[in-house]
RNA sequence: GCACUCAUAGCUCAGCUGGAUAGAGCAUCGGUUUGCGGUACCGAAGGUCUCAGGUUCGAAUCCUGAUGGGUGUACCA
């Protein structure tokens, strides 16, 4: 339901029956309760334009604005206000058919767009730490998000399989002489070691060098050592994902080398172009008003990530026909896709009506304000951070002797994960963020079992009122004339989160509602003794309407819900 | 040096295209129960929105400057 653009329509009408010929500003949430539901606050700024006083503007609004439908209520506050209140008749049949589909009421988008979402990027030389949480399941995030709105969704891990530094990983590799199966299984350790070895060891230092030269000539038997640790690696990047409940297989990886030999294609087209320049041997594109330039190839003839970076812009734009392209990439790397997007558009790489963004996201932080780390100053691991979580997320569960070992293990992945990847999802996304562990498991504030509670709470109203619901949604007071209200708004919220790309405007949202909800039926009681029929069936279906609303939301965050806490 | 970015309650954070008395949670203090899941709900207290100007009928929000923090600054990705 577009309730905002519904609300809009009623304005827009009033507008031409009063004959005002400018087009009305869009009505915005109510800032109180006591003013209604829905705001219009357009008259004030009409008042210049059309030189009358703004309370007389809104009256003239006022006098031919429809009451008969959608709203059932307006009224001048202020310098020029008009608040509005929706028609309880009209929100209660809405909620009603939402209910009933499928989609909570959501249409589908009618004119579709591919979108290319470049997340998670791992690298395959080094375990995934949890510098890569964050693209990943914000990445995640907008994409379930688009793909439910109904746009083509092309999901892409950019890994980085490429470098200098696999020649060193798989002359190790070959040094150990077995299958990987074993030294592979900490990558973290491997690096660290192939590394001791090429430091120490001149011949082993030489080898590396080869190889890094072999692979990219394509010798077969490097590139088999290759792949080989290429797969290994990945596999262990298909670990992180499944337990982090992401949507992200095989099939969207396009990796760095994906893209090789398009890369001296990219450096000639801007030569064409006159674009490139040549600087202390290395060619060079100069943006106006920028100092440092764009190093497409270096001096000694070899690649950068920004050549590889257009080569993708052209690949997602041209061959995948994207028209809009997100990077959900750590902030830092602004400057970086700032030029590069410049130099897309610049050099036709790119057409200019495909939008192109970087989805930027701040540090993870500890309590201290300082860039999360392990005791001794290492990066912490993104395994270890959702094991450990599982492991907290246990201690939480009350009455574990109700489930069987297998369900408490269940329980507590779903809390545990869900509870982590929520903490992060509920924050802006381009600021910093403090990571806690009590905060996060948390049952009360804005967190992922507060909301996984008001859920398993509804759940339990079913489980003891087992029998066919009949009836229509009844809007009968003040609370459940909000509650209706906040439900319809879930696709406005939706469509601005998904043009934002930020995921805490669907956990600010759920968290309204859920908290709306508890207030509701803490005064509203549903299956208690002396409750009208009528209204016992209408309470349930807004029950209803409300829990299928908190677990389409957090399924877009990828998180699960359970029935029982 | 230059560029980008951030600054809101003791703490952690919301605040959408400028709108009415700037909102939550935690912590503090107080209240609600023969309880449909009290891991809940209600209330109190807590703010010169870093500072100084400007634009506007109207600014936490837009512009300029200052201060303080973070980040980036050509052959790594």
């Amino acid at each position: 339901m577009k309730l905002k653009s519904q609300i809009n329509n009623v304005i827009k009408d009033a507008f031409t029956k009063a004959g005002i010929e400018h087009e009305p500003m869009s009505v915005s949430e109510a800032t109180k309760p006591e003013f209604g539901d829905y705001q219009f606050n357009g008259a004030m700024a009409l008042s210049k334009k059309i030189g009358k006083n703004p309370r007389e503007i809104a009256q003239n609004i006022l006098d031919n604005i429809d009451l008969t439908g959608v709203l059932s209520k307006a009224e001048i506050a202020g310098p020029g206000f008009i608040n509005l209140w929706l028609n309880p008749l009209w929100i209660g049949a809405q909620c009603q058919t939402a209910l009933e589909d499928e989609r909570l009421g959501i249409s589908i988008r009618e004119n579709p767009i591919k979108v290319v979402v470049d997340y998670s990027g791992p690298n395959m030389a080094k375990q995934m730490h949890v510098g890569h949480l964050r693209s990943t399941i914000i990445g995640d995030t907008l994409a379930n998000l688009l793909t439910f709105l109904g746009d083509e969704v092309i999901r892409q891990n950019h890994i980085g399989d490429w470098g200098t530094q696999f020649g060193m990983l798989i002359a190790y590799l070959e040094m150990k002489d077995e299958d990987g199966s074993v030294s592979l299984k900490d990558l973290e350790q491997f690096y660290k070691d192939a590394k001791g070895e090429f430091d120490a060891n001149a011949d082993f230092a030489n080898k590396a060098r080869e190889y890094v030269v072999k692979i990219q000539s394509g010798d077969a038997h490097c590139l088999n050592l290759w792949q080989k640790f290429i797969d290994i690696s990945l596999g262990h990047c298909e670990e992180v994902y499944e337990k982090l409940n992401v949507n992200l297989t095989r099939d969207d990886v396009r990796a760095e080398s994906f893209y090789n030999d398009e890369l001296p294609k990219v450096v000639e087209v801007l030569a064409d172009k006159g674009t490139l320049q040549e600087s202390d041997g290395a060619q060079c594109v100069f943006l106006e008003g920028d100092e440092i330039p764009v190093i497409v190839q270096k001096g000694d003839g070899g690649y950068l990530y920004a050549t590889t970076d257009l080569a993708a812009l052209w690949y997602r734009a041209e061959v995948l026909g994207a028209k809009r392209i997100s990077y959900v990439v750590d902030a830092r790397q602004a400057g970086h896709f700032k030029q590069v997007f410049r130099v897309a558009k610049e050099a036709g790489f790119v057409p200019e009506d495909v939008k192109l963004e970087h989805i930027a996201f701040g540090t993870m932080m500890d309590k201290g304000g300082k860039p999360f780390k392990t005791r001794d100053g290492g990066t912490v691991k993104l395994i270890d951070l959702l094991d450990e979580a599982v492991v907290k997320a246990k201690e939480t569960i009350n009455n574990k002797e109700d489930y069987t070992p297998e369900q408490v293990d269940e329980l507590a992945k779903i809390i545990g994960i869900g509870a982590v990847k929520y903490a992060d999802l509920a924050i802006n996304r381009e600021s910093n963020y403090i990571f806690n562990w009590d905060k996060m498991l948390s049952f009360e504030g804005n967190t992922s079992l507060y909301m996984q509670y008001g859920y398993a709470r509804i759940q339990s109203i079913f489980r003891k009122y087992n029998a066919p619901i009949e009836g229509e949604i009844i809007i009968g007071d003040a609370l459940e004339h909000r509650l209706a209200t906040m439900l319809l708004r879930f696709e406005d919220v939706l469509s601005r989160a998904a043009v934002d790309a930020s995921s805490n405007q669907i956990t600010t949202y759920l968290y309204e509602l859920v908290t709306l909800f508890m207030r509701f039926y803490e005064q509203n009681p549903i299956l208690k003794g002396g409750i009208d029929e009528e209204v016992k069936m209408s309470r349930l279906q807004l029950a209803n309407l409300t829990a299928k609303t908190i677990k389409q939301g957090l399924d877009i965050l990828g998180i699960k819900v359970v029935d029982k806490l």
